[in-house]
DNA sequence: ACTGGTACCTAGCAACACCGAATAGTTGCG
DNA sequence: CGCAACTATTCGGTGTTGCTAGGTACCAGT
């Protein structure tokens, strides 16, 4: 992974898990799966639960149980109220940056 | 400062920086005014003058000890070579992230 | 028995931005 | 003169983050 984008990823990562679940409940290895094959190719997969437990330590996601067919149970996660806000002010945020940025480039220095 | 930009200029504001020295070579404190005028009111200073210690020893930036007429010596810092090669890569990241991010964001789940 | 896919978890690490403070030179004001 | 205010840089400690590099567990097919 190079270097700019593991740093960049740090505060999106986030966002872009959230938003993923804003869709749809999903479960870790699923996220990862997705991840993979949406052009994240090589985010690690023990970064996606580390993630994850986080968002669920500060109520931004409800978690669920299920038994799987195939290997041990999964945990399949749901934005809450709490999520969703946050999730909004992600893309708040991102939008500042995205507008400074894009400025930036176009040489407004 | 929000959490959230905090954890997401993580990796851009060094972008940020080496785009500002794209255009012009420039000093710290000079820095920190221009990112305070054009929109990151609240970075701190410590925090730019770490980060241009940081691509200092990276070889991204040339320094000039140039004395200044009000106060301390200033260091002027001017883009190297490998300096420009990073800016480059750190747009092409940029536009990959950004790219994904749009997608997500018109409910790409 | 063994490989491979599903599914989750963890400990230790490096990088980054923040906070708070210190240092040092110059100008201007009471 | 003394002291605030501005210029300009540096530093130690903190918390958050993603990565590395594993491990655990369950099941199906060979």
């Amino acid at each position: 992974m190079s270097r700019q984008l593991t740093e960049m990823l740090k505060g999106t990562l986030e966002g872009i898990v959230l938003a993923i679940l804003s869709g749809r409940p999903a479960h870790g290895y699923e996220i990862t799966a997705w991840l993979r094959a949406h052009g994240f190719a090589d985010i690690a997969e023990g970064t996606v639960y580390a993630l994850l437990v986080r968002v669920e330590r500060r109520g931004l996601v409800d978690v669920r149980k299920v038994p799987s067919e195939k290997g041990p149970p999964r945990k399949v996660y749901s934005l809450s109220p709490q999520g969703r806000k946050d999730l909004d002010e992600f893309w708040k945020t991102w939008a500042f940056l995205a507008e400074k940025l894009q400025r930036l480039r176009k040489g407004d220095k």
